[in-house]
Formats: C-alpha cells, sequence, structure tokens
DNA sequence: TATAATATTGAATGAGTGTTCAATATATTT
DNA sequence: AAATATATTGAACACTCATTCAATATTATA
C-alpha cells in the first residue's frame, strides 16, 4: 500500500516535470516550481528524488519508455498477419504520431546532457540499440528481405528518420515540410528495395 | 578604435561563454561565471549583451558561423581543380575534423531552444538550408551528376550525415563508432551512384 | 584643452536556486 | 493498542542568479 502511494507520486512528480519542461524548457524548471505546479512542497519531492540529477535521470527514464512505443501500429499489425509491409513501416517511422508520444524540445535537451554524462548517454545508446534491434527482427519476418543483412538495414533506415526528425523540426511551414518528408520516405524505401546485400 | 574596442570585447564575452559551456553545460554557465573566467565584473558583460537571451543569440550566432566551415577542405579543393570527386565530399562530411570545430554538447543545447524560440529555430533553418545550397553547387560541378536532381540530392545526403552524427554520439567505443561510420559512408555513396533522377 | 561618448568598475538588488531539518500526520507491523 | 515506518508539511539555509545603478576611467571629438 504505502509501496503504491510512492511509486504514484514518483511518477506524479515525473510528469509533473515533463509537462512544466515542455512549457518552460528543462532548464527552467525548478524543484520549487514542479511543486508548486502540483500543489506541494518541495521538500516533498527531494524526499523521493533526494538530488535534482536523480530526478532528471528519472525524466529520462519516462521519456525513453516512452520513445519504445513508436511500433505499436506494428506491432498491432503483427497480431493478426504474419509480416509486415515497407508502406507501414515507412509511415509509422515517419508518422506525426511520433511528435505525440514525447515533446521533442525536452527530448533533445535530455540529449545534450549526454555529452557530459555517461550514464545519461549510456542509456540514450541503449534505447536507440533497441530501436535498430526491433526493426531489425520486423524487416527479418519479411521474405522479400531474404539475404539482406537486416541489421545494417536497420541502422540507415533509422539514421534517415533520426536525421529527417532533427531537421524537420526546423520547418513551420505545412508544404515545405511534407514535401521534404516525401524525399526521406523515398530515401527510405530505395534502401528498402535495394537488391544487393550491404558490403562489410 | 572605440568600435574596435566593443567588438574585441564582444567576441571575448562571446568565446568565454561558449568555452565554458562546453565545460560546465550552456544551462550552467552564469554571466557571473563567465565574469570570473574573463577576470571582468558581470556588469561589463551587461553592458555589450543587454540580456542573457541576447547573449545566447550571439552565441548561436558564433556557433553557425563555425558550422558553416565544414566545406573548406573542398573549396581548397575546387581552387586547383574543377570539379570535386565523390570520396572527397564523403570524407569531409563524415571527417572527425568536424567535431573540431565546435562543440556537440553545446550545440545541441542550443538546438533545443528552437523548439520554443522561433528566432533561434529561424537561424538553425537557415544554416541548413545554406549547407544543402553549398553542396547542390559542388554537386552541380560534377559532370556525373547530370540530369540528377541535386538539390534533392543534397537533402537527402546531409539527413544521413546529421543522423549519423546525432547517433555516432554515444558510442565511445572506437571499433563500433568507425564501422558504424562505414555503413553510413556507404549509404551516402549509394545515394550519389543511383542512376535515375529522384521522383518528385 | 574642454566636451562628449564610451569603457569599466564595484556594490547592491530582489528573486529564485537546490537542499536540509525538525515536526507532524498517516499508514503498517507487532 | 503500541511501536515502527513512511508520507507530508513548512520554515529555514546559504548561495547563485540576472540585472541595475551611480561613480570613475579612458578614449574620441570639437
Amino acid at each position: 500500500m504505502k509501496e503504491r502511494i510512492s511509486t504514484a507520486r514518483k511518477r506524479e512528480i515525473v510528469e509533473g516535470f515533463y509537462n512544466l519542461s515542455i512549457v518552460n524548457g528543462l532548464e527552467n524548471t525548478s524543484i520549487a516550481k514542479i511543486g508548486k505546479h502540483l500543489d506541494m512542497p518541495p521538500s516533498l519531492i527531494m524526499h523521493y528524488f533526494p538530488t535534482r540529477e536523480i530526478l532528471i535521470s528519472n525524466l529520462i527514464d519516462y521519456i525513453l519508455e516512452k520513445y519504445l512505443l513508436i511500433y505499436q501500429p506494428i506491432i498491432k499489425d503483427l497480431e493478426q498477419n504474419e509480416s509486415v509491409d515497407a508502406s507501414l513501416i515507412v509511415e509509422t517511422l515517419f508518422s506525426r504520431n511520433w511528435n505525440l508520444l514525447f515533446d521533442d524540445g525536452v527530448f533533445y535537451s535530455c540529449y545534450a546532457l549526454i555529452f557530459r554524462n555517461d550514464k545519461i548517454k549510456k542509456e540514450y545508446r541503449i534505447l536507440h540499440e533497441k530501436l535498430r534491434e526491433s526493426l531489425k527482427e520486423i524487416l527479418d519476418k519479411n521474405k522479400e528481405m531474404e539475404g539482406k543483412d537486416t541489421a545494417v538495414l536497420a541502422e540507415q533506415i533509422f539514421i534517415v528518420v533520426e536525421g529527417a526528425y532533427y531537421y524537420l523540426s526546423m520547418f513551420d511551414d505545412e508544404a515545405a515540410y511534407s514535401q521534404k518528408v516525401t524525399y526521406f520516405k523515398n530515401q527510405v524505401y530505395d534502401l528498402l528495395r535495394k537488391k544487393e546485400a550491404q558490403l562489410l
């Protein structure tokens, strides 16, 4: 019972931190502000997260956890069919639903921390490796992929996806945005179509 | 003369800000710390940069200015030859010299600001468009590129480069790093080799 | 040389920071 | 019901923050 209170409070605090960070930025979201937002004294936050660093670490866990949900449409499809076709993969990877899962501003602020914090760097690395492994498994279920090095293919596809999200975040103009997305989707389709297995 | 003092001081301050941010992170680099680092009172910094926001804006100008220097090896080569071959382009884009030009931690911290600051977003967008336009011009000088949509090609190449830098920053292991770089370089070579012009 | 403009200093401001601590309330275990 | 563990409170801490201001030093202009 107390265990439940503890975990519920922790989650409440992390989510409050996250939601405030979306609006104010990670660097401007203080423990006092989180407390005011959630109507609880800062000392209670410190009770569950002894230092701000620990709190940030938990926020990152929370964000990365959400990040893994991208594959949900594909997993859902796999429950009914044996393999997934290319278009569902591409459309899922570039869907804007992704942006709804987590806030890009907070995500990149946390990402920037990898350069000065090895623990965070490792967490990010593990997540990104997971994303690629999952894509490889999905690709391996497809007969058209036989004989291809799906591990390398997954790496190359994700580089396009991640580069695209990075770049496209700079564009507000809907027309320019969607035209560029088309280029990058085609780029992934080309990778999937490529006949020869990737050379080492 | 006074003009010179002013611009020299401004540059000194921005560089101090930048150098401290590399070590402590952008969010932990205060005006007081910059002052102590440069042995000048905070009030002098405020004299040249009335608000912290303006100072950050100038830091971003400074970083983006450095970013544009990637093309230097190619420009140097173009002074002697009429066109640049693919390998110099690919090697330049993936060279680690790039990392020496500016600090990635500071760069991504500043990048994260685009999500809450439209002025910064626009600056970043303009830089990234410039990078692509320059690459297009370089590609256009090459006869092998005739008939290809070099504008789209430049977009697709840069997506790979930027995605790669984002992803590779998570890896410290030299072997894993260089193997992955190989994949991504090949990916760009494939783009350059592709016969058909890109469909709209 | 006198005047105006800019450069530089140092002290002060109030607000906000993360964190600590002792006291109290609530729930769990004995 | 008593003892123990956890949850919650609110006040306080020393410190740092960006920013302001009046005073002084230096340089440029008239």
